[in-house]
DNA sequence: CTCTCTGCAAACTTTTTGCAAAAGT
DNA sequence: ACTTTTGCAAAAAGTTTGCAGAGAG
């Protein structure tokens, strides 16, 4: 993608260190399990469901449960760490472990969910509301969703 | 709103021929539980859910089941006279009899969904992707969602 | 040591499915 | 008449909750 960034692929692994960190830091309690769902979230591609979240920790750490995954799920939405994705296809609910504005690239065909920054579209984005205003709603964040279809590199 | 239309609140309340129409082109059987949910889906304000269906057309149509609803929803997506929302916040799936392309504005006050039309916002949208161009992805549609505070009027 | 978090299981909500009877074309 | 659609009820899928015990600070 020429003129964007992906949060999940640019930067190296974050050490258990820096997971433990970013929990403290949100005021939560640096759990094993915790600290490997933050991992899962921040390395799994897309927007995983809480059922994909669960899948993918069990095989680090095998006892954990369906619900704690639901409960650290939440608990970082409620603390600022990840937001809850709007899910495409009205499936499952999704989480994003990234909390700066962007938008979303949707494929009709393999069903994913890409992350797509673009600050120069933000920027146009805001610019227009900034000069048009709307009568009877003060905007606040703006999530572009473009649905298409990915294309063979 | 200066400058967007509202497709649930432009129009006559379609006649009940209109409907049948539009279900027979769409190739779908115009039953009288059909014909009342998408009634529903185009009077009723917002995005509502297939529950929020169910209890509206109940009253008009007692025995109407919401497995029925659901049926009837699924058939009308299927056959494009309806699409999915993505909703808003991991809730239950949202329905919306507007095809055409357009916007949403989601109150985080009242957690409505409102439609929001804007011709040269989509202009403004597709101008700038055909300009820019994304590497590995073909976009073939744009929805804008707009979180924010609705105003007192 | 204290308080939060986990694991488990049960409850709940939402959506899907199967099938016989009813209704539409 | 022929098929699709309905209504019902049961099952599946997804999510939440309560509580006793384990683990973090």
């Amino acid at each position: 993608m020429s003129h964007s960034t992906d949060p999940h692929s640019l930067s190296a692994p974050p050490t258990q260190d820096q997971l433990r960190g970013r929990l403290g830091q949100a005021g939560l309690r640096a759990t094993r399990q915790r600290v490997v769902i933050l991992e899962s979230l921040l390395t799994l591609p897309g927007h995983p469901t809480a059922e994909q979240v669960h899948r993918r920790v069990v095989t680090q750490e095998p006892t954990i449960s369906l619900g704690t995954v639901y409960k650290a799920l939440d608990a970082f939405v409620a603390a600022g760490l990840t937001r809850r994705v709007a899910s495409a296809e009205g499936a499952s609910r999704r989480y994003d472990a990234d909390c700066s504005e962007h938008h979303h690239l949707f494929c009709t065909n393999t069903q994913e969910i890409m992350d797509y920054c673009d600050p120069q579209l933000d920027h146009l984005i805001r610019d227009f509301f900034a000069a048009r205003g709307l009568q009877n709603f003060q905007p606040h964040s703006f999530s572009l969703h473009i649905t298409g279809v990915k294309r063979p590199d």
